[in-house]
RNA sequence: CGGGGCGUAGCGCAGUCCGGUUAGCGCACCUGCCUUGGGAGCAGGGGGUCGGAGGUUCAAAUCCUCUCGCCCCGACCA
């Protein structure tokens, strides 16, 4: 492993594409702009997977799945959603060696598809909500792609729920909004900031969207996840009516949400430094490596010693005993940290001695001594602290580099320079916003739920404003 | 689609301007010895017809024509 991780402060963008590479996360395909999720980087989006995948079923929702292909027919429906989303799929016009008669598009998202056989099974009040999630890949033909953070074909999980009423869809938009929050939180240690987006900003065929955004290290925004009250636009797209109690027929009412694969971007910009990876100790599908260090005849004592570590502690952890000697440990130091695992255990003839070993934790790289005794207590504890204070660590960065601005001048200043997350007034004009985007390249990220709120003025046209907005580049 | 860069061994590159032995270097890989507290060392070894097609020439990685592909920056987007 001879080659080194470009520094952030050289190039932050091949830092974060030297990270993907080295640490075996992911590859470049033959397939222009499509990519290879290695072993080391599909273990994250497992672990992604399985801890989300419980959540939606403890909020009562189901899996499916639903197919790849969708009719052409089915994705000119609804016409806002055709606008925003056909210059970039990918469609299929032969099969079978026959041109087609229709042609089928290669999902995009799932929305007509789900809401074609949604008409089917909705009839009454009784069969609602419905509420589905499917774990799948799509294709959007991006013109320009980056590693994990925008690919043509990714993994996502998209949920597609119908309800009663729209109060019944609001609430299912948020709630979804607030686990996608604590997943980031709790599990990716990531803050993120809940609110709402802007109209320009918005998904093509929703009433409103909302989203969580994130602050990277290059103080860039990114956009975590998103959540749709679809209102009526797509029942009435695909004619799904249900019979209220009243004997009424009404239109079902929709939501749709996801998050992808570039969470693992997320989680790479957002903790990793100049070695290489740094995972919180939830999203390591191996937190704890141990390394044995001997020479000549220590090794049997060393071994011995080290083995019964590997043995307590692999009954609770998957733990990696690297007992390669064709390595020198500082190559194995090296490899580890650049892969990210959260401890490492470093057990040489003198910690035998001692009857202790040696603890570094990568998030830190800080280096202890600790007892054998109580060694798996040691570890648990040291993982729950790292989750801890990754979190920490991460939002105080956010809030050292957030500002309220109420000067254009003093915002473009800020935007252009240092960057960042900029709270400023806004009229709710789009105008304004395109403006700020011409001018700056910043957007709105979205309008922050939790904020008091605060008479003011536009920060371009001076016009009321009666609450701030987050402006920042984003990925 | 605009701008830039690049295709030579698994990876990274030199050689190309100015055609000329058997196409070279570093890393990785294999074998052996030796090594293990921050990316060891020595010796030996395997592997490429130079993105593709056509042309010029006694002779092409090198010159000419066409073509394919990739990466980076920008517009657009999860």
């Amino acid at each position: 492993m001879a080659e080194k991780v470009t520094p952030r402060s050289e190039d932050y963008s091949r830092w974060y594409t030297d990270i993907i590479l080295q640490a075996k996360l992911a590859d470049y395909s033959p397939v222009k702009g499509a990519m290879v999720i290695r072993p080391n980087g599909y273990a994250i989006w497992e672990l992604i997977q399985s801890n989300l995948d419980k959540m939606f079923k403890e909020t009562g929702h189901v899996n499916a799945y639903f197919p790849l292909l969708i009719p052409e027919s089915f994705m000119n429906k609804e016409a806002e959603h055709v606008e925003g989303f056909s210059p970039e799929c990918a469609v299929v016009t032969i099969g079978g060696g026959q041109e087609l008669e229709e042609k089928l598009y290669i999902r995009p998202t799932s929305e007509t598809i789900i809401w074609s056989m949604y008409k089917k099974w909705i009839m009454s009040y009784r069969d609602l909500p419905l509420l589905i999630n499917q774990w799948a890949n799509v294709i959007r033909w991006e013109l320009r792609t980056r590693l994990f953070l925008r690919t043509s074909e990714f993994l996502w999980q998209e949920g597609h729920t119908a309800h009663a009423t729209f109060e019944e869809a609001e609430e299912e938009t948020v709630k979804i909004l607030k686990v996608y929050q604590r997943f980031a939180e709790d599990f990716l240690a990531i803050p993120v900031i809940p609110g709402k987006k802007s109209d320009s900003e918005k998904f093509a065929g929703a009433l409103h969207t909302y989203s969580i955004e994130a602050m990277m290290q290059d103080r860039k925004a990114l956009q975590a996840g998103t959540s749709h009250n679809l209102g009526q636009n797509f029942a009435k797209a695909f004619d799904v009516q249900f019979q209220d109690q009243n004997g009424k027929l009404q239109y079902v009412w929709a939501t749709s949400w996801g998050v992808s694969t570039r969470l693992i971007g997320a989680l790479i910009m957002a903790h990793s430094d100049d070695r290489g990876l740094v995972l919180p100790p939830k999203m390591a599908h191996r937190p704890v490596v141990i390394i044995p260090i001997w020479r000549g005849d220590e090794k049997k004592a060393v071994m011995d010693f080290a083995d019964g570590v590997f043995q307590e502690l692999k009954a609770h952890y998957p733990v990696i005993f690297d007992d390669r000697e064709q390595y020198k440990p500082g190559y194995k130091f090296s490899e580890w940290e650049l892969q990210g695992i959260p401890i490492r255990l470093e057990i040489g003839p003198r910690d035998v001695a001692k009857n202790s070993l040696v603890l570094v934790r990568r998030d830190t790289m800080q280096k202890q001594f600790v007892e054998r005794k109580g060694i798996l207590y040691t570890v648990t504890e040291t993982l729950d602290r790292m989750q801890e204070e990754m979190l920490q660590k991460a939002k105080e960065f956010r809030e050292a580099n957030s500002f309220r601005i109420d000067d254009y001048a003093a915002f473009k200043k800020q935007i252009e320079g240092e960057g960042g997350f900029v709270y400023s007034h806004w009229c709710g004009d789009a105008q304004c916003e395109a403006r700020i985007k011409e001018d700056t390249k910043a957007t709105i990220r979205n309008i922050p739920f939790d904020q008091e709120k605060e008479e003011g003025q536009c920060i371009v046209c001076g016009k009321k404003s009666t609450g701030r907005v987050i402006f920042a580049k984003a990925y």
